[in-house]
DNA sequence: CAAATTGATGTTAGCGCTATTAAAAAGTCC
DNA sequence: GGACTTTTTAATAGCGCTAACATCAATTTG
């Protein structure tokens, strides 16, 4: 019965449904409601200056009272394009990507942007093509996280086609486009004294992938806070790939050696959830045996047990923190020649948790 | 260099730009080079009846020749609304949210849907107050990924407001809404054979949440399929939560009782992994001493150590048949009263790794 | 004090697409 | 064969929003 009313019920049925049709309020009824044209309503929820401070405030009771939210599909349309990003994935570890689209969706929504995900594998053809997609279907910018923030050719590829690229998560700034990231040195390093602190003076290092910049910062942040130690420290670095197995397997060879460390230091949680494995098979306790630490504070360090104590990266607010980056930029890009790229740096945080404790007694 | 284009050939540039605005082509165009009206266009476009099969294939044609593809935004816009899916989140394991939000989203770009993407926690109001924003926005449907698939609140509330609800991954179909869902049952029936054939006569169960019909399904499944071996086996069943955790310690339980089993299957790869880290640390070869199955095939199954024998979920391709779904039901909610609620089944697939293997000799 | 300059708002015209209605072409019947 | 359906196509009016321009006060200035 209820469906009938689609027809039938043009009166009464109809109310509802004109209340639903899009989320019920539009601009025209806050602009009533407030006494102002919808122009100005518009102004107010971009923020565009020029709004006398009293009209923008009525304005936005107006807003709250009729719990106004904007209608992303017209404004994109109005826009005409300008606010669609595209977004580049592959396959990077799962956490992160779900964190990392969660973030980008998230301010998709509230900046009125229309996101436009395209996915490709490792291989640069594939990248290439995707590149090429989303150049062609009119993107005013494009998001590239992790591994393709660091491919040359892509965005050699979007400056060409005057898009705007965000690279994000890299190592260090690019000079070629927008950035935003966390301080893998720094984080790194404070890791790395946290682990002094407890005692460690032999500590194993496992890489991340080469190619990328941030595995080299991690590193460098960590072989920094050893050399100043003291009293002095001493380390290891093992190679690794961030893939749990690589972690399991440079633990082995950690554990095995000579002397082997107190503590290891992954270089992500992938790999320092495969060390815990390594230890625990060697019947090693964590952390009463040995310390184990990670880096990115993905879902699997506090899957494992125990839980990891690792490095928080913002990734949601990273992607966030893009989003909102690559729409101001492509617009401001239209204006006027901003030629210098921006560099976001995000705070990261320690997180201490069950994996890592005291440097076991020398007996 | 190349970047000083961008402001300098503001005429040249404005033609390009013009092109690039929204990916070029519009309806308009295609019409032009088809010969056509407008209209005709956007009938093809929306498989609506009543187009001559010659003028389609002109359409279709043109469409191709010109590289044309639909405007979301413009046509959420347009069908008022229509088209606007929510899809409410909570935090399921990392690797099955990202995996579904990217099949949603993939879906959404082809089926021309709007997908607004809702999160909550695990609490009631939480939930609920999610539900009533998603309403509120005006969606036409819902989709209700795993745990909040099973929340009659949820449904009952989005019912009365007259939103197409589709609940994926639970266990069983359900009356007051439409479904699309694995065979739990009978994928958890076949990898039990799969351990039986194996030679496995002794065989640990770690169910699942218990507010999960699924849970339920693959407990029975596995049940069922013990019942029927010959010669007969033997089952232990251990209680778990899908967290990684729960698993470890029911494996720790199910290896420490007098007459261990020589297989563990866990009802998620979470579990499994926690079952894998329990066997290592107790010194067993997997698989030589023991075999360890997950279910799922989430990036943890390959991301540990050896790699997990799992059945794999569809997750992907079941958030793009729910949203097909739920763009066919709201369309056809209002004009007629389909009450019967669709329940959609997609294949699960048995895939064999490294972590099971022949019974250990009983020596 | 009239004219030029701001500052704050209102008006108008679409963005690309779909419903709806009107019109035209093609059959159908007695 | 002309009035009457039945297909098929064309034309028009928005969906909710924003850019660009127009307006109208409140200033400022020569």
């Amino acid at each position: 019965m209820v469906s009938l009313s689609k027809k039938t019920t043009r009166r009464g049925g109809r109310v509802s449904r004109s209340k639903k049709r899009t989320g019920g309020v539009t601009m025209d009824h806050v602009a009533r409601e407030a006494g102002v044209s919808l122009m100005t309503v518009s102004r107010v929820m971009n923020n565009v200056p020029g709004v006398k401070a009293s009209t923008r405030d009525s304005v936005m009771r107006a807003v709250k009272a009729l719990g106004y939210s904007p209608n992303a599909a017209a404004r994109s349309l109005a826009r005409n394009g300008a606010g669609r990003i595209g977004l580049l994935y592959s396959n990077p570890s799962a956490g992160y990507l779900s964190q990392f689209l969660v973030g980008a969706l998230d301010g998709a929504q509230t900046s009125g942007a229309l996101l436009v995900i395209e996915k490709c594998d490792a291989s640069l053809e594939s990248e290439a093509a995707a590149i090429g997609r989303l150049i062609a279907g009119g993107m005013a910018g494009v998001i590239l996280p992790a591994p393709h923030a660091e491919s040359d050719s892509a965005i050699a590829a979007l400056r060409e086609a005057g898009v705007v690229a965000i690279a994000v998560g890299t190592g260090h700034a690019r000079p070629d486009a927008h950035g935003v990231r966390m301080d893998d040195f720094a984080a790194a390093a404070e890791m790395t004294r946290h682990l002094i602190e407890l005692g460690h003076r032999r500590i194993g290092f496992i890489k991340g992938a080469v190619n990328q910049t941030a595995s080299v910062e991690r590193l460098l942040g960590f072989e920094t806070e050893i050399r100043r130690a003291d009293p002095p420290a001493d380390c290891l670095v093992e190679p690794g790939d961030f893939t749990y197995r690589s972690g399991f397997e440079a633990a082995e060879r950690l554990l095995s050696s000579d002397h082997p460390p107190t503590a290891i230091f992954a270089s992500n949680d992938d790999m320092a959830a495969g060390a815990l494995a390594a230890a625990h098979r060697r019947g090693l306790d964590v952390p009463g045996d040995l310390s184990v630490a990670g880096f990115d504070d993905t879902p699997l360090a506090t899957a494992v047990w125990p839980e990891l104590t690792t490095i928080r990266q913002p990734v949601a607010r990273m992607a966030e923190a893009a989003l909102r980056l690559v729409l101001q930029e492509s617009r401001d890009q239209s204006r006027r020649d901003s030629r210098a790229p921006i560099d976001q740096l995000l705070p990261h945080q320690l997180i201490v948790r069950a994996s890592t404790g005291q440097v076991p007694d020398k007996s």
